[in-house]
DNA sequence: GGTTTACTGTACCGGCGGTCAAGCAATATC
DNA sequence: GATATTGCTTGACCGCCGGTACAGTAAACC
């Protein structure tokens, strides 16, 4: 009976995890994942101290999956092209072939279903959050500005809200292609976007 | 004591539909709607038969409202303007002001929040989401189809997914307005949407 | 005057989040 | 080789919440 450090922990969060994207955090209850994982409520609690603790590990993890996701797919794309317009536009290509390619369409997002449940969570992680979201919105906003010095725009828009569209964009179509039941919402929305990124610098 | 009929299941909505937009369905428990309506719980269980039938009835009223909404949005801008293109930008300019003139920017959409939430509720619930964006997005891409009959659209782009996008940027700019704390992403981003269809059939 | 409508009152059930105290086996430290 | 620490288990318990069951009641409608 090999006992491995703490590897309990890593189970909860994997099968906490699972539930949670595909029911939401309310719907999944502590005997459930202790059921899943084998082990018993005082296991869990000794773990996690509360409910919310369970919550913000998620949260992080989910934050931190994404992050690198975002760096690889920068990374491979101006691999591709190292032109700033270019290299974006097949970034956003990347993207989208990506959230089209999983499973069942995207997962779902951490950060929304969060959002729409703000009240069962405490205000460290509505703002782990907020801060999440403004790193990735500097991150785009920073490519696009990059893009802007070389290709000016044939009008005028900001850059801030532009990048914020895209992240818009990516968790709008993640619930309207959970709502109507199409996946491929999420790659032709993206699509969408990179035609209107490409319109503002190369029309 | 005047008793009027049936007048504490509106009651129960009008208290039930503020919660569950703030906190979420979850979140929301039927002792506390009775406590704030000053109900007991067989009243209660009288008029919904358990707490999904409560989210059937406010799915529905929610999206009658916003049917009503669209409806008299649409009749107000094509008053100003009956071109097809000028009367959708003066629509959509409208939905802008309107979703950045709510008390603290919009609401929050059901849509969504149930959509995060769906294994909380049954099938006929999803279904009913299900048609309700189908019908939205008909809507709209009826609307796209009359400009682009007057207006050629300068280049290729699909009017269904056009028709999607600008209900996937209400519903993720909710989302990102509601997690970063800002109510004006609402309405810039549904601007910045109307930026892209101007450019599509009037560049 | 009888039925229907719109509730109230009371008592109860099971699931769930959470707490508390004690114990125990494996590992790391002195 | 004793001792502390880590990573759990066992088991008992609490209070809130969704939901059930059933009897009663006052007004409104026919």
């Amino acid at each position: 009976m090999s006992m491995q450090r703490s590897g309990k922990r890593d189970e909860i969060l994997d099968v906490a995890s699972r539930s949670v994207i595909e029911k939401g955090f309310a719907a999944t209850s502590i005997e459930e994942i202790i059921a899943d994982v084998g082990i018993t409520k005082s296991g869990f609690f000794y773990h996690f101290a509360d409910k919310n603790e369970l919550a913000k590990a998620l949260f992080q993890r989910y934050i931190d999956a994404e992050d690198q996701l975002f760096d690889e797919l920068e990374k491979r794309a101006f691999e591709l092209n190292e032109d700033p317009l270019h290299g974006f536009l097949i970034n956003l290509k990347l993207l989208a072939e990506l959230l089209g390619d999983l499973p069942n369409g995207h997962p779902g997002c951490l950060i929304a279903s969060y959002c729409y449940q703000s009240q069962l969570f405490n205000a460290e992680i509505r703002q782990m959050n907020q801060s999440a979201l403004r790193s990735w919105n500097t991150r785009f906003r920073r490519r696009l500005e990059e893009i802007a010095a070389v290709y000016p725009p044939s009008r005028e828009v900001d850059l801030d809200e532009l990048a914020q569209m895209l992240i818009t964009i990516v968790e709008g179509a993640i619930i309207t292609a959970r709502a109507i039941g199409d996946p491929g919402v999420l790659p032709r929305q993206i699509m969408l976007y990179r035609d209107y990124v490409r319109s503002i610098f190369q029309p």
